[in-house]
DNA sequence: CTGAAAGCGCTTACAG
DNA sequence: CTGAAAGCGCTTACAG
């Protein structure tokens, strides 16, 4: 076992000082081509890498970016982590993941965490707790610090900082419309609680293409799941009860369950009922049949976000820079869970 | 804007040496009562926290652990992190996490990376091209600086490590197994090709499944799937050309490729072919027929290799220890596209 | 009871 | 051309 080497003991090897040895490492010219290679030829030999922690520490900075999400199992959250490593490796950065569990206290400690010298910025989405307390001290306790923050996908307005999301509620209006267009009007809708962001702002959209088109909006066809081990009961029931022609849901978890429920009570997708989900996850494409979504691309997501972080983090000029919210396109993907025509 | 605050601040503001505050701050007898409330009074009011980094470099230590994976889109990928981190923040360790997607190239890159000092040790599963070189130098290399590894699901007797696996050839011999039971006896199979570790073990399972039970083994019936690109056109002409009345399939997105050709040729499922995946994901579940699979708990699986880790690297006596394999229970969640007989 | 010194592994301005 | 010194932010054995 050969421990990693240092520039200490190489030193020592070569009998020479640890600045010789550090400047001849970098090629600089102030040291004896001599020198240079013997020192080169020797760390060569003995694969010297620099220490990252003593890089950091010096530079004071880490080349790392924290990410902190509310689950991992949730493939979009798994593409946009994927988007962000990609952008962040190209850079050099790596990547620490931490997940809140959609619990507040979660959130918290593991901000605090790695605001303690880990990390360079943050890349996060608020857990679902975190909206419904709409507590976020813990994160402009950060950036009041000069760490910078990009929130994704579900922000809130009471902070300031670089922002990556989607129209959700243009998104979700589109899908309605896109249903009415199709000739369907009883559509209900299955959504989060309000203080999802995202649930909201797609609720807001669907009630918002419905009465451009004169429909009106029954409560009836509008549930609001909590807590997703409801979510089979709750959908079953409207599925079963109520008359309608269509569905929106905010999520695919929903809109398969939707599929699933419909399926079990007889009816044809989509002739009978017409479903559009949310989040162009790999349940819709191989749900039976397969689910037209509203794509959100989370691999861009996530580029974006690791873009617009590492660019905040390597610019000189501090915070002089406004923020930005940068919206990611989406676009409806037709799959067999709505009519053609 | 506020910046973190450091000993040395302190010391200047309350006058007094940066000994002094540290040993404060850890409540050593040490120093009088007096200093003591002092310097801890001060230190909460600007919210001190030591710097990680800078306790790294002294401890030699960094209380992180680094996972390398093929891909994290991949749900069961997720689930093993999901395990990881649990059982990592629990014990106070943060989790930094590279992909390799598929390449040994990046699978080398990402490892040194993080082994110049950002981590304490690796949690890793190969990439399929370094199981196709077999070239595993980089791990080797690892190790030999003393930095524990424990690999995970696609792992090598090449290397000597701690390693969380299934039996992947017990499983999959119990999988076939329940089939025959069900009196099926015309069964394909659909795995990867045979460089995938845990591919080459299933498909093992598979074979002796069938002599056991005096069954032949048709060349005609295995499909071996390099890329997942062509796994719609082969699964397709398998269920096509084939009279078969079941399938074994390494994965689940095979089995419902499966799935889908089968019911897109208007068979019944599981009256005139039953199906059996592997990875208990979230597309089986949500399939329609829901999906049979050998469940591979990827939580278990991460939360038992961040165990192994962090004991190895919380022990002292260095490396006396032996390395071991520990093997995680599989079970047969059976859901609709096998017959219930 | 307090503080100076050494050290973790590096870099770089400065002296010689 | 080479090396000693200071410093990144901390801890701790040692001196006073």
């Amino acid at each position: 076992m050969k421990r990693k080497v240092t520039l200490k003991q190489i030193a020592k090897e070569l009998d020479v000082s640890i600045s010789t040895v550090s400047k001849s490492l970098k090629d600089s010219s102030e040291i004896s081509e001599d020198t240079r290679q013997k020192v080169q030829a020797f760390a060569k030999l003995y694969n010297y890498k620099p220490n990252n922690i003593a890089l950091s520490l010096k530079n004071r900075k880490t080349k790392t970016i924290g990410i902190i999400i509310p689950e991992i199992v949730h493939h979009f959250f798994a593409t946009v982590i994927s988007g962000v490593e990609n952008v962040a490796n190209e850079n050099g950065y790596n990547v620490i993941v931490c997940l809140s569990d959609e619990s507040f206290d979660k959130e918290v400690i593991n901000m605090e965490m790695l605001a303690n010298g880990s990390i360079d910025g943050f890349i996060m989405s608020l857990s679902k707790e975190t909206q419904q307390k709409k507590d976020f001290h813990h994160i402009s306790e950060v950036i009041n610090q000069g760490m910078p923050v990009v929130m994704f996908d579900r922000v809130t307005n009471d902070i300031l900082c670089d922002k990556v999301i989607i129209d959700d509620n243009l998104a979700a209006f589109q899908a309605v419309q896109t249903l009415i267009d199709k000739g369907l009007n009883k559509i209900a809708l299955i959504t989060t609680v309000d203080y999802v962001s995202v649930g909201k702002l797609r609720t807001d959209g669907y009630i918002k293409a419905l009465q451009m088109n004169d429909l009106k909006v029954n409560e009836n066809l509008i549930i609001k799941i909590e807590d997703i081990d409801q979510s089979d009961e709750l959908i079953e029931k409207l599925i079963e009860s109520e008359k309608i022609d269509a569905v929106f849901a905010v999520n695919e978890l929903f809109a398969v369950t939707a599929i699933k429920a419909a399926l079990r009570k007889g009816l044809r997708i989509p002739e009978d009922i017409a479903i559009i989900g949310f989040t162009d996850g790999i349940i819709s494409k191989y749900s039976t049949p397969s689910i037209t979504t509203v794509s959100q691309n989370g691999i861009k997501m996530g580029g974006k976000a690791a873009k617009m972080l590492i660019e905040r983090l390597e610019s000189d000029d501090e915070d002089d820079e406004q923020y930005r919210t940068e919206v990611i396109e989406t676009h409806l993907v037709e799959r067999e869970s709505t009519p053609t025509l």
